[in-house]
DNA sequence: CGATAATTTGAGACGTTTCAAAGCGGGTGG
DNA sequence: CCACCCGCTTTGAAACGTCTCAAATTATCG
């Protein structure tokens, strides 16, 4: 939690990275902007610490990245994750400083872009500017949706919160097949997102796993079998929440 | 709390508002546009269902405004609250859906400017603009800090923070001398903000008058007598929050 | 002043955390 | 290639915090 292994070596895998919608693959103008600014990192490496200023965009071209906040005993709270092809613009149009820390989830190419140059990027790039919008509101309304269970709502419906939402922007990101997603997190940090202990994680996990919801392997390979009995416990209707968590295209 | 009087009289004590840095005093052409449309409401008013197309900004004029989201097994969280001289823009630059229900949480004078509308008034008017571009910065990051301890967090954490952040807010809008400050809230309204049930909210609330770092008098004005005692509960440094998430004038 | 809503307090149930120990599993160095 | 080691997962048991239910008290509004 205190690496800071900075390899900053550009990235040449940029052309590999299967853009989601908010990269649009479009202008090689701007996969050449991004692969201009990728670093690599090893896992969790702080980008930024809280309270740094925030003069960046961060573009995770591969792997996860988290913004989180900590408590001073400790406890730390995911505020959202950048998944691969997702973009986190922490200071939409002010150059204040950052209220949370960025880090790595696991190993990530980052593309970590000036405001200045992404502000320019934006005006000569009409794709980049709708889609950005449209970005900014979606990752609002699942951050609104996060809170929601984290106030009210059992440790089950926070997991299964947050396996939908996790595996429907995976899909945009083709990262997601017939409910099949890999996720690069221990159980202590998918805790740290949920607002729940790494060892509740575990217990409620296998629950689901008991009652045929859902199955996972290996090191946090998930299978969701019924969605829709997982959209009961998380208390949502999945075609809302697609609509009001994911990006138009 | 299905309550929908909407009396909508033009409000007339438009004048009588002391404004807060996020609605400039300035021209008396804001005031104008904001008297236009402003509307007043009873308590517990519901303004915009979650779902609604959101194409208005909402002002408080005078009174609060919540936006809260509902769970289908009737729980409620609070995700913000708009206290008199704020302004909540939901849709900075989308014509989405709301992913939020608006409402008043007590007698309220609210301006609702349609977007064109307001759009055209952050471009003639610069303080407008900048403003707006601030506020939009320390809301986010407040809400930052609340989900942090609606994840990790104690029942007095929470209720520390909540007390603190409302008092910095209302120092803004004047309505906070000396640490004595008026919550136009009930403990239950108060606990569907910080994640806690209001029997819950009320023995937090003793609890900490026993110890002498606040007291309450009457229906929900708090006096806040230790603020040092309050900040090591909360688990914040004073400056640094005042600065994260009150708008720089 | 009476009706109604909000607060306060207690007691018990419930869910989650913590602590602890036992199984995997994957990676590294011998 | 195997064995070891370390970190992660799994499970149990007990402690803790918060919630629910219920009743008494206090404030508010008409």
């Amino acid at each position: 939690m205190a690496n800071l292994d900075v390899e900053t070596t550009p990235l040449d895998t940029l052309s590999q990275l299967e853009p989601g919608p908010h990269v649009p693959r479009a202008s090689d103008h701007v996969s050449q902007v991004l692969n201009t600014y990728s670093h690599a990192y090893g896992v969790a490496a702080i980008l930024k610490f809280e309270g740094d200023d925030s003069a960046s965009i961060y573009c995770a071209l591969s792997g996860w990245l988290a913004a989180s906040k900590s408590m001073v005993d400790g406890g730390r709270q995911i505020i959202d994750v950048v998944l691969p092809g997702e973009v986190m613009d922490l200071s939409s149009g002010y150059g204040h400083t950052s209220s949370v820390q960025i880090e790595t989830l696991s190993h990530a190419a980052v593309a970590i872009v000036p405001h200045a140059v992404w502000a320019r990027l934006r005006e000569t790039t009409p794709e980049i500017r709708s889609a950005q919008t449209a970005t900014n509101a979606v990752s609002l309304s699942r951050i609104f949706e996060r809170m929601l269970r984290l106030g009210k709502g059992t440790a089950e419906s926070r997991i299964a919160y947050a396996m939908i939402e996790l595996c429907m922007r995976l899909e945009v990101a083709g990262a997601c097949r017939n409910g099949t997603f890999h996720l690069p997190l221990t159980q202590q940090v998918l805790g740290d997102f949920v607002g729940l202990s790494a060892v509740h994680v575990c217990r409620t996990l296998r629950r689901l796993g008991r009652r045929g919801v859902l199955s996972t392997e290996g090191h946090m390979t998930v299978v969701i079998h019924d969605a829709g009995a997982l959209a009961d416990i998380a208390g949502i209707d999945l075609a809302y929440l697609r609509r009001e968590i994911i990006a138009a295209r």
